[in-house]
DNA sequence: AGCACGCCGACT
DNA sequence: GTCGGCGTGCTC
């Protein structure tokens, strides 16, 4: 008997193969199977996506015979190819790529011996019954949030928004949920994310301390972070079902999870839940649509939306939700739990229309009054009547001098590594532009060298102007390498309590680049071996810093004006996180300050941040960005090419607009393409680039559009003129314009 | 993406 | 005379 069984594989989405592959069989094996196939001159892995009725007759295409079958592996499951296909068509890219890039790697290279031994393993029940005497008791505005996450009815549950300040008890809360779900179902999973991969060893750590009754390997962690071989681990422990709670980044979303019960996705605003390459996926926004996707009623799924659509309460079924309770007979519950202190104007909009539920959290734990208990007291420094080209403001600095002297930390943020961001010629005007990329190549002053952020591209700083010959090269502009010199000079007077002299560190991508740096250098910081702290953003997240009573933003103007519309979000968020790090210890809380240097101090934005008041700050966004139609009451995508000449890169754009536009796929569906433009960043490593904005009131037209954009995409490269685009793609509900 | 095949410069 | 540069084209 011969089958014929239609295979993705990973083709990436400009090669010419955009769907399945045909090849037969001995026998029919199910949809969702790992197959090892031939292509070409090699073997892949790849998915059984269905099986093809025998007509009898050959497909049109040659077809050849499967390699092999990963037996032992349970296939994928209906609901996780439906997660992938939507995947892939909602963000324009092949089946095979969104498929193959959810699996592990290493799961491509394994020979049917080895994976055998991988899952030979036993099994062993090592559960028992949860020990709950050492649980601290919930505040009551956790309890209270829990309450109604439990309580929801509407529909089959509403997405849940846990609104909460930094230090307010969210965790405890995700913990809780979980254990709910865990202890309610002895094979319910959960999903739990975070935005980046730092945050999970302490994360990883308090889960596995809280779940370790459900005995050993239940807890496991999913991110690029792990080697090949643990990824594989936890990747295995998942689809068997083997592993409870998955702890992950953006990458987990898409996991094999065949009985997942609750999703949560910590900090839902980062922006890092949006890959940024390949797929270009928001993994928050799957996680929406992956919870509608995993709750059944009987064998009926519901109908999911993405991630909005219509008020969910219409999709409920009339008689209400007592039908829809876990334990019921066939009902499978999966819900999807976000996080955030400063929610994306996305979530926050949904919970305003009532399509999620919003759980407010406001307070830090011990604290009700701003600036009396845990938020810090907003400082703004009115930098117009500060003096001229001074960096860091008189009284900034003294408030520092005296923490030093108290004995007590400070953080002070500047979002820009190196020493200095130009390195410019006072005589012929010369600057240290990059050769490569229209960007100038940072200073660094530790190895002498001019750095380009953008391809790498590195030198040792001339000696004289490359130009004029001029000795006189100065740097333009400071960075964190600069500040932390420039903060030493300055505090070289101020003596701690001890009488010693002041301790400065830097904590930055550069002075972290080793494994293990950052770690042992917040050890350090936690272990008070550190007075004032200079660092990027990446010290704004996430980590608890308790002993830290100043937190500083020396600049952040630069975000203010930005064209892309999303950067004040950022930029509020960013602040609220910083403004977070500042006195979580009790014993501090009280005269902790936040201090922000601005030309702009009377922008709403910043009235927002001195009240701690994120809702003021979305409501005002919120209108602004409905004025002008963008998201969330928009939709856009972004289109960007690369090639060798500018010209070609806009010119294929400009193409393909047009040949879409002669086909009226924008006229009558309200789809707005605008011209193309170079990026912000037009070369990078001596490539052009060139983005359209593509607009649409309506998601759907949208979709609609792209879709049927994409033949006439392929065709317009085909184009004898555009021979020497290098590469272009997709960006769906782009973050950054 | 891989991995071929396919035509032009500096080496054992 | 070959090794190898990456341009173009195909994979069920």
């Amino acid at each position: 008997m011969r089958y014929w069984l239609q295979v993705v594989v990973a083709t990436p989405a400009h090669s010419a193969i955009a769907g399945p592959l045909t090849y037969r069989s001995e026998s029919p094996l199910s949809p969702g199977t790992l197959v090892r196939v031939p292509l070409g001159k090699r073997e892949v892995l790849g998915v059984v996506w269905e099986v093809l009725p025998d007509s009898g007759e050959l497909p049109e295409t040659k077809t050849r015979d499967i390699a092999g079958v990963l037996d032992g592996l349970a296939p994928l499951s209906a609901t996780w190819r439906k997660l992938v296909t939507f995947t892939a068509g909602y963000y324009q890219r092949s089946l095979g790529e969104v498929a193959l890039a959810a699996l592990p790697p290493q799961l491509r290279e394994l020979s049917a011996l080895q994976l055998a031994r991988r899952l030979k393993r036993p099994v062993v029940d090592t559960s028992s019954p949860p020990d709950t005497t050492d649980l601290i008791a919930l505040s009551a505005q956790q309890d209270c949030a829990l309450a109604e996450f439990d309580a929801e009815t509407m529909g089959a549950k509403r997405p849940a928004l846990l609104f909460g300040a930094t230090g307010s008890g969210k965790t405890e809360v995700y913990l809780r949920a979980a254990a709910k779900v865990l202890a309610q179902d002895p094979s319910a999973q959960v999903l739990v994310m975070v935005p980046e991969i730092n945050l999970t060893p302490q994360l990883q750590a308090r889960f596995e301390a809280r779940f370790a009754h459900l005995g050993k390997e239940r807890v496991v962690a999913l991110h690029s972070g792990l080697t090949p071989a643990q990824r594989l681990k936890s990747w295995l422990a998942a689809h068997a079902g083997q592993a409870r709670l998955v702890l992950g980044t953006r990458m987990a979303v898409l996991a094999s999870l065949p009985n997942l019960r609750l999703l949560v996705v910590d900090e839902e605003h980062d922006p890092s839940y949006k890959q940024q390459e390949g797929a270009r996926y928001s993994a928050r926004d799957l996680a929406v649509y992956r919870a509608r996707l995993e709750t059944t009623a009987g064998d009926t799924p519901q109908k999911a939306e993405f991630p909005d659509g219509p008020p969910l309460g219409k999709l409920a079924p009339s008689g209400g939700s007592e039908v829809r309770e876990a334990t019921s007979v066939g009902v499978k519950i999966c819900r999807v739990l976000l996080g955030s202190a400063t929610p994306s104007l996305e979530s926050w909009q949904a919970t305003i229309t009532g399509r999620y539920q919003r759980l407010n959290m406001g307070d830090r734990i011990g604290s009700t009054v701003p600036g009396a208990g845990g938020l810090p007291t907003v400082r703004r420094v009115d930098m117009n009547h500060q003096p001229k080209q001074c960096v860091i403001a008189p009284p900034l600095l003294a408030a520092i001098a005296l923490r030093v002297a108290r004995g007590e930390q400070s953080l002070i943020f500047l979002n820009r590594r190196g020493y200095a961001p130009v390195l410019a010629c006072h005589d012929c005007g010369w600057k240290s532009e990059c050769p490569h990329c229209s960007a100038f190549r940072v200073f660094h002053k530790i190895d002498r060298t001019l750095r380009c952020h953008h391809c790498g591209f590195t030198e040792r700083v001339p000696r004289a102007c490359p130009s004029c010959g001029n000795i006189d090269i100065a740097p333009v502009g400071r960075g964190t390498e600069r500040l932390e010199e420039h903060l030493a000079e300055l505090l070289a007077g101020v003596q701690r309590p001890d009488g010693a002299a002041v301790r400065i560190t830097r904590i930055d991508a550069d002075t972290t680049r080793l494994k293990g740096a950052l770690e042992s250098q917040l050890a350090s910081v936690h272990a008070g071996e550190v007075d004032v702290l200079v660092g990027t953003q990446m010290i704004a997240k996430g980590h608890d810093f308790r002993h830290i009573t100043l937190v500083a933003a020396i600049n952040p103007d630069g975000a203010l004006f930005s064209s892309d519309f999303r950067a004040p979000e950022r930029l509020f968020s960013l602040l609220m996180q910083a403004g977070g790090r500042a006195g979580r210890d009790a014993r501090h809380s009280a005269a902790s300050d936040m201090w922000v240097q601005t030309f702009h101090p009377a922008l709403p934005l910043f009235e927002a941040l001195k009240r701690h008041d994120y809702p003021a700050f979305a409501d005002q966004q919120l209108a602004e960005r409905q004025a002008a139609g963008l998201s969330p009451f928009g939709f856009s995508a972004l289109i960007r090419a690369e090639a060798k000449t500018q010209e070609v890169a806009q010119g294929f754009l400009n193409a393909a607009a047009l040949a879409a536009q002669a086909q009226q796929l924008t006229g009558h569906a309200h789809v707005t393409p605008y011209p193309a433009v170079p990026m912000t960043i037009q070369r990078v490593a001596n490539i052009e680039r060139a983005q359209m904005l593509v607009e649409s009131p309506s998601r759907v037209a949208l979709q609609g559009f792209l879709a049927a954009w994409q033949p006439l995409l392929f065709e317009t490269r085909r184009q004898a003129e555009f021979k020497s685009l290098v590469r272009w793609a997709i960006d769906v509900d782009p973050i950054a314009i």
